[in-house]
DNA sequence: TATAGATTAGGAATGATTATCAAGAAAGGG
DNA sequence: CCCTTTCTTGATAATCATTCCTAATCTATA
């Protein structure tokens, strides 16, 4: 239920309107596994939206993470990533080189609560955080015991 | 096990030295259930340690982040937040007016498992998103249906 | 106490993200 | 299909959290 012509119904029903940009920026990102920040988004869109602005790129994105349609997460470098995949799984993150990927081994409970502590839930965000397997080889090396 | 005593021997063990900045730095965040920021952090320490440069602050974090001792995360409001709570537990966080609370609600596995996917992992989070019972009240004025 | 090496303070620099605002589109009613 | 209203975009300036740089200071160890 969720393809390009779900979000536009939704954009409209919230007295949004529907534009190219904003389709374009979430077509870009939608099925996307690599956790892209703005600034590989924009990009990736440059070429078939020569005059796309930086700003209306990051205006975009924050009303998708705020109407629940992408999830924003930060990985420790500096920059903002973004992840379109609101289904249950788990990244891993590391400290180091603060490299991400799926995490599709750790168990999932599908079912979403509607609603915490008074909050009405969206969406969810699991992060484990550690050392990559050549941050632990560097690391290794290391006098102290940061990687038993 | 994890008193002040315990980080300085860490500390010593990575051939780290105890300094005093290290040492309030970990203290004033160390049961602090706020998730503070950096500048509620540099706030807080500035009467204590007059002194402090905000860059030895932001050195200190990362270093705490890096070893694991501290998590970091983003509630979407341009901050940095950090938790010494390294306990299972998930955050409840408003993609409107990004509050953060604690949802002790949120059942949790204690065990932390030692690898995943060659990642030697340390730490664990977990967010759900979604929106606080005052922006739910305030959104649902609106024609919208954000919040059904 | 002397030495080597790590850490800090301070301020300048960086750079990602936002604000501003005029110009340019979409929605909706006639 | 035209008009009006309202929302959105683009361009650039502004912001502001975070990091960089360097000399001075401190810790650990002998």
């Amino acid at each position: 239920m969720q393809g390009i012509e779900a979000l536009a119904q939704r954009l409209r029903t919230q007295g949004g309107k529907v534009t190219s940009q904003r389709m374009l920026i979430w077509g870009a990102l939608a099925g996307d596994q690599s956790h892209p920040s703005a600034e590989d988004l924009f990009a990736r869109l440059k070429p078939m939206l020569p005059g796309l602005s930086l700003a209306t790129l990051y205006h975009a994105l924050n009303e998708l993470v705020e109407w629940g349609e992408v999830r924003r997460f930060d990985a420790g470098d500096g920059h903002i990533h973004y992840d379109p995949d609101l289904t249950p799984h788990a990244e891993l993150v590391c400290l180091r080189c603060h490299a991400i990927v799926d995490a599709h081994e750790v168990p999932q409970v599908d079912t979403l609560p509607r609603e915490i502590g008074g909050y009405r839930i969206l969406m969810r965000s699991e992060q484990y955080y550690g050392y990559c397997p050549a941050c632990r080889a560097a690391l290794a090396h290391t006098p102290g015991a940061l990687v038993q």
